[in-house]
DNA sequence: CCACATGATTGCGT
DNA sequence: ACGCAATCATGTGG
């Protein structure tokens, strides 16, 4: 008879459904210590618990029968149910926790907002474009610069899901393992549907933890990758020779009052191919500039004043004309060291 | 490599 | 919302 007490001991790993200690008989077989070992390779695991039913499927095949045939197995099985029965009802209440994935779910917003989860290739890409374009605010730049970041997000975007898909895989071998499992079981002790299920739901919630860690690692690449490409500070091109002129013409020709309104600021951004920020940008850093230095763009204020000077006399087909350095436009008098202070910067 | 130029960002005041 | 001032991070010429 003490065959029996060792042939519910060849099971006990992973046919205890009812019990809580399952979750934890799970690491305990891997031999790792409590917390970690849930990080372990689910490979693992999982090969390990093939090993040990391999290993003893003959034996326990006979001992089962045995078992099956065994004169006192009805009572055995009464006793179980009993036991059973007061298990669960002490269990009842304590296994159920609302499992709080609000993380999850701003994960997963996340990580579709930038395009990594969500639609194959079609609909990804464009929410990341979209994202991109957003965060970026250039409209009309080279894309050479985005195709990089397209690239790496791609990289990730591949890496998330292979990984996302093994763990889905080894998710669902083990569930189908364990099944099986529980319900070769059934014949030989209670187990209901509804624990089986309960069982399935402790894997996935566990498999699920393991997933938003994933999700976790590749929202953080992303916000790495992202802060590295998209931060214009990082990516800095200075403009090109004639978005300068244009920008200092306007500029010099305006000194008394360098503040273009928001129609200019667009028309500016049009012929320089910039972006209306950066128009404000231009000035709010050439204002400054100037003011602190007015020695410095004497030079520069000099020769683009001449030239509109000169298109100016060109316009008027010869006005008074002819003195270069000193003063084409509005009234102010400006000739670079007399930039007043106008409306605005004082 | 260094110093300076330059576009972008941030913090603050209005 | 906007501008100023300070600051950051890169670009560029020597």
């Amino acid at each position: 008879m003490d065959d029996q007490p060792r042939l519910m001991h060849a099971h006990a790993a992973v046919g205890m459904s009812g019990h809580p200690g399952l979750s934890q008989h799970i690491p305990d077989n891997t031999g790792a210590t409590d917390g970690d070992g849930r990080k372990q390779d689910i490979g693992d695991i999982l090969q390990q618990i093939m090993t040990i039913t391999d290993q003893s499927l003959d034996e326990a095949q006979a001992r089962k029968h045995a078992l099956n045939c065994h004169r006192m197995k009805p009572a055995l099985f009464n006793v179980l149910c009993d036991v059973k029965e007061k298990t669960v009802l002490s269990i009842r209440g304590a296994q159920e926790e609302e499992s709080p994935d609000a993380q999850l779910m701003r994960l997963d917003n996340m990580l579709l907002a930038e395009g990594v989860s969500g639609p194959e290739k079609g609909g990804g890409s464009a929410a990341a474009a979209a994202a991109a374009a957003a965060s970026a605010g250039v409209g009309a730049d080279n894309s050479t610069e985005h195709s990089d970041y397209r690239a790496k997000l791609t990289q990730i975007r591949q890496i998330y899901h292979t990984e996302l898909e093994k763990y889905e895989q080894a998710c669902n071998e083990f569930t189908t393992h364990v099944m099986n499992l529980l319900r070769e079981q059934s014949r030989t002790r209670p187990i209901s549907p509804k624990e089986i299920e309960r069982m399935v739901n402790i894997i996935h919630r566990k498999f699920s933890s393991i997933q938003m860690q994933l999700k976790q690692s590749t929202c953080e690449a992303v916000m790495i990758l992202r802060s590295r490409f998209l931060d214009a500070r990082r990516k800095r091109r200075n403009f090109n020779k004639q978005a300068t002129e244009i920008l200092n013409e306007y500029f010099y020709s305006h000194l008394s009052n360098p503040y273009p309104s928001e129609e200019a600021k667009e028309e500016l951004a049009k012929k320089c191919s910039i972006t209306m920020s950066q128009v404000s940008n231009w000035f709010g850093n050439k204002r400054i500039r100037y003011k602190k230095n007015i020695g410095k763009f004497q030079e520069e204020a000099n020769i683009y004043a001449a030239r509109t000077a000169v298109s100016a006399a060109s316009v008027s087909a010869h006005g008074s004309q002819t003195n270069s350095p000193s003063t084409p436009n509005s009234a102010g008098g400006y000739p670079s060291p007399c930039y007043q202070p106008d409306r605005r910067i004082q």
